[in-house]
DNA sequence: ACACTCACG
DNA sequence: GACGTACGTGAGTGTA
């Protein structure tokens, strides 16, 4: 490890704002605009290539929030967000540096000012020499004997006599001047009325600015005299703002920032993905072929819904390379599977189908057995054996396939392309550049309508696809696609990747109009990947647990049958019937309160029950055999024939694109509704394991949504309570209720708590009634508290009602639409209720956000710690991870700081985070 | 296929 | 004054 002579540190989110505007606009292929990416990423190059310097990173700024706007909420608080087409090039930026193999520096709470700051002491302290590649003049106080400044737009460096031509005094004096004369678009206020000149003039005169402060009566100038007194503090504060600290914790050691080689191919690879293709020749590396923007770019028109199809079957070699010529030279090709099964971890690749341009596709059978001979069935024509082409050996199109795969400058589009990535990464295929028409249509229309491939071409092409049962058949019929005459499969699979890729092109240009760039390229196609590693890791159970548990339930049921059936006389029924149940209860029994559902039957719910339950002792028993009932026919048996035999594990599918409010689902089986809040559910959960020298870490996000509520609806007393850091529902109580906190008791904190909770979830008198047992009467009163407590809550409910009635969606705060159908519903009931979804759905919507950005983000966050922990599960607010027991601590470190950091709100985001051998102790 | 119930956030 | 309500999911069971 030698000592740096010469660190090169790069103001990267600088660059990035004066590249995207000193540039003229660029798009890749997809539609992502990428001008400042292709700046930054030659502003790069050259800065490796030209200069001697042995250390180099890029600095980032993370968020707004830093420990300035902590004493200064002003600070920066007037910056317009960034603009739309720029969003999704700040994590291509730092793409672009890993590319490069030099390392991104950033840090929650500090500007990138102090980073450098910090970075520069560092590095003169050891001797070196440093070079800041950045313009901003707030930079200018580091300048020094050893310090100088580049400005890489304008290929001109910064030294002393720069700083003093601007300023007006040495960079010493630097921060003194700026404390007077502030700067409006850092809204640093400074002294009103003073400017720069006068600044450095006072500065000159007096040596530096508390002397200045001191003896400002002495000055002349009445006016002058007048401002500095009355608002030395402003200048002492802005002084503050100013001054760089450069006492930050190194987030990286310096030696990590030693310049490596640069490994070409994966520059190639980058700057094939953003059609950089200028770029790669000066690399001098052979650049993969990428046909040109103009023909890659996709029509913005839709496309007529007639068109005149050819698809083709690939059965030979010549076809084959054909296709997969055409596909590469377009840059573009819709891409579709065909598989034995609907468990991408059991299911085996049938076939492959491509579409590069509308009407025109191919099938590439793969793994096609002849109809099996079913007897005289088959009594088609001239026998199927006879006219079934040979097929390509599965070997073959697979290693042709490859590459195509693999290449980033072709972008493969998919419906539900996961599917397709975790039967590619089954047999060893990587996919690298994708889009998905799935999460296209769901980001554009989420909760409009559903996403499925044929439902989207019966609404925008008013075609309907052929069904699968039709090709397959139904029910005990149905055979696996391998099964189906070559011919069949060809029309059904080709038809697939053609209308795949018509949606694209009528999907994607809408991202950019309606304004959904953001959401689809910075949460939802960079989570594919992500959600694919997930569920191909899966979770272990243990097997001989469940199986314990589920012989104890079964006993235990056996012995609460036994019981009611004693208590309803012996006459024996159904315990699983609510029907039977409700006759027994309300008829046989002759209870009292019995209420009928809106079919007519009995009610026989938890809440009924309940209400039974100090008339009859039947009903209590039957809650209970209902509970053990649950646990055993969902979970215990459920899960154990859910144990893929190949893994010992259970693997879920999460859908991207099923909830209205971006939230993810999991089903097969649905691992975000495992019991926690029964003791006997607990157990089930304990049954969840750790590999072996392995531990489950869990790590949720303490009261998102309330914390969402306080900051999306700027409640000032919430928000307050929160950065207190104290009990939220006493402190709620204790506001509400006007009792002081150590005056809480059990039972006000229950009453808030489920006030807060109605909050988010729209709240009405009647449901806050439903949930304490308590009178209509009360619960409205409790309401009215709230509203006068927190007034701003009020304002925010009506705010959002507007907003869906206006635009027909709310949306979250990362941008997500959240669609309101009934929002004008002439049926008071109907509007009633799209109206708490409104209200509602900025809330869920937006800590779905913001747990998506930590999953986009964490991957790399790991890797970069060299950790080797893996995601395995999402419950909505928390992540389970599996890590080895030695890495435990360092994980933990790390999950927290990027799930904190995934927004930045004006309330504090808290992870609470454990470790364990099972789920159950972990959480 | 639908209703009911209940597991989770 | 009555309507029917907490928001978002998926799974198992019974019944038609």
């Amino acid at each position: 490890m030698t000592s740096p002579r010469h660190v090169t540190l790069i103001d990267g989110s600088g660059f990035i704002f004066r590249a995207f505007h000193g540039l003229p606009p660029m798009t890749r292929p997809d539609g992502t605009p990428v001008n400042a990416v292709y700046g930054f990423t030659t502003m790069l190059m050259k800065l490796l290539s030209e200069s001697d310097a042995d250390h180099v990173a890029v600095v980032f700024d993370t968020s707004r929030k830093t420990f300035r706007s902590d004493f200064y909420p002003d600070y920066k608080a007037h910056r317009p967000p960034a603009p739309e087409e720029l969003v999704p090039q700040f994590p291509l930026v730092r793409d672009a540096t890993r590319a490069f193999d030099v390392c991104c520096i950033e840090m929650e709470g500090f500007e990138a000012d102090d980073l450098i700051a910090t970075y520069a002491r560092a590095a003169v302290a050891q001797g070196a020499k440093v070079t800041i590649v950045s313009s901003d003049k707030d930079l200018m106080q580091l300048v020094g004997e050893r310090v100088q400044m580049f400005d890489p737009m304008k290929n001109r460096v910064i030294g002393e006599p720069e700083v003093r031509e601007k300023f007006g005094v040495g960079p010493d004096r630097v921060v003194d001047v700026q404390a007077l004369c502030g700067d409006a678009s850092d809204n640093v206020p400074g002294v009103p009325g003073i400017g720069i000149k006068t600044a450095a003039q006072l500065i000159g005169e007096y040596g530096d600015l508390d002397t200045l402060l001191a003896r400002a009566s002495e000055i002349k100038q009445p006016k002058r005299r007048e401002s500095l007194l009355e608002h030395a503090e402003l200048a002492r504060i802005s002084r503050r703002l100013v001054l760089l600290r450069d006492d930050v914790p190194l987030p990286v050691a310096m030696d990590q920032l030693a310049v490596k080689p640069v490994n070409p191919e994966t520059l190639a690879a980058f700057c094939a993905a953003q059609g950089f293709r200028s770029l790669m020749n000066r690399l001098n590396v052979k650049a993969p072929p990428v046909a040109t923007m103009a023909a890659a770019t996709p029509a913005a028109l839709p496309v007529a819904p007639k068109v005149e199809t050819r698809y083709e079957l690939v059965v030979s070699e010549d076809a084959l390379d054909r296709w997969i010529a055409e596909a590469t030279r377009a840059g573009t090709v819709a891409f579709d599977t065909e598989t034995t099964g609907l468990d991408p971890l059991r299911a085996q690749l049938v076939g492959v189908s491509l579409s590069v341009e509308p009407g025109r596709a191919c099938y590439i059978p793969i793994l096609h057995s002849p109809p099996q001979a079913q007897g005289s069935l088959d009594l088609g024509g001239g026998g199927p054996a006879a006219d079934t082409p040979k097929i390509l050996p599965a070997k073959t199109t697979l290693d042709r396939l490859k590459p195509l795969l693999a290449d980033p400058a072709v972008l493969k589009i998919g419906h539900n392309i996961k599917y397709d990535m975790q039967i590619l990464a089954g047999l060893g295929l990587v996919l690298t550049s994708l889009d998905d028409t799935m999460l296209l249509s769901y980001v554009l229309d989420g909760g409009a309508h559903g996403h499925g491939l044929d439902e989207l071409c019966q609404l925008h092409f008013g075609h309907a696809n052929i069904a699968f049962s039709e090709v397959c058949g139904t029910g005990k019929a149905q055979v696996t696609f391998d099964r189906v005459p070559l011919d069949k499969a060809l029309a059904y699979a080709a038809e697939d990747a053609d209308m795949t890729l018509r949606l694209h092109r009528l999907l994607k240009p809408r991202l950019l109009a309606e304004r959904m760039v953001t959401v689809y390229e910075t949460l939802e196609r960079p989570l594919v990947p992500v959600i694919v590693e997930m569920e191909r890791a899966g979770i272990k159970v243990d097997r001989a647990a469940l199986i314990a548990l589920s012989e104890d339930f079964g006993r235990r049921l056996g012995e609460l049958e036994n019981e009611v059936i004693a208590l309803n006389n012996g006459e024996v029924f159904n315990l699983g019937s609510p029907q039977q149940l409700g006759k027994v209860l309300f008829e046989t029994l002759g209870l009292p309160g019995g209420k009928k559902t809106k079919t007519g039957q009995w009610a026989t719910g938890a809440d009924v029950l309940e209400e039974l339950a100090h008339l009859h002792p039947l009903p209590a028993r039957l809650l209970d055999w209902r509970q053990i009932s649950k646990l055993k026919s969902t979970y215990t048996d459920a899960l154990v024939s859910q144990i893929n035999p190949a893994t010992g594990r259970v693997h879920t599918s999460y859908s991207l694109a099923t909830t209205t409010t971006g939230r993810l689902s999991s089903s097969d089986p649905n691992l975000q509704n495992i019991p926690i809040r029964t003791e006997e559910g607990r157990k089930i959960r304990h049954a969840f394991v750790a590999d072996a020298g392995c531990k489950l870490i869990s790590a949720d996000y303490s009261q998102i949504e309330l914390r969402l509520v306080a900051h999306v609806a700027g409640i000032e007393g919430l928000r307050t309570a929160f950065a207190s850091g104290a009990d939220i529902h006493a402190i709620t109580a204790s506001q509400v209720f006007g009792v002081p906190v150590e005056g809480i008791d059990s039972s006000l904190r229950r009453r808030a708590k489920a006030i807060n909770f109605g909050i988010i979830y729209g709240i009405s008198p009647f449901g806050l009634a439903a949930q304490l047992g308590i009178p209509q009467g009360e619960a409205k009163a409790y309401i009215a508290a709230y509203f006068q407590r927190y007034p701003e809550i009020r304002d925010y409910m009506e705010r959002t009602k507007e907003e869906a009635r206006e635009n027909g969606f709310v949306t979250t705060l990362f941008g997500r639409k959240v669609y309101t159908p009934g929002i004008k519903d002439k049926n008071g009931a109907m509007r009633a209720f799209a109206e708490r979804a409104a209200i509602n759905g900025p809330i869920q919507g937006g800590a779905a956000d913001i747990i998506k950005r930590a999953m986009v983000r964490l991957p790399a966050a790991l890797k970069e710690a060299g950790l080797a922990a893996r995601m395995l599960l999402q419950v909505h607010d928390e992540l389970v991870l599996e890590a080895p027991e030695a890495a435990v601590e360092p994980t933990i470190a790390v999950v927290k700081r990027i799930m904190e950091a995934a927004a930045s709100l004006s309330v504090p985001l808290l992870v609470e985070a454990g470790a364990a051998d099972n789920w159950g102790e972990a959480h």
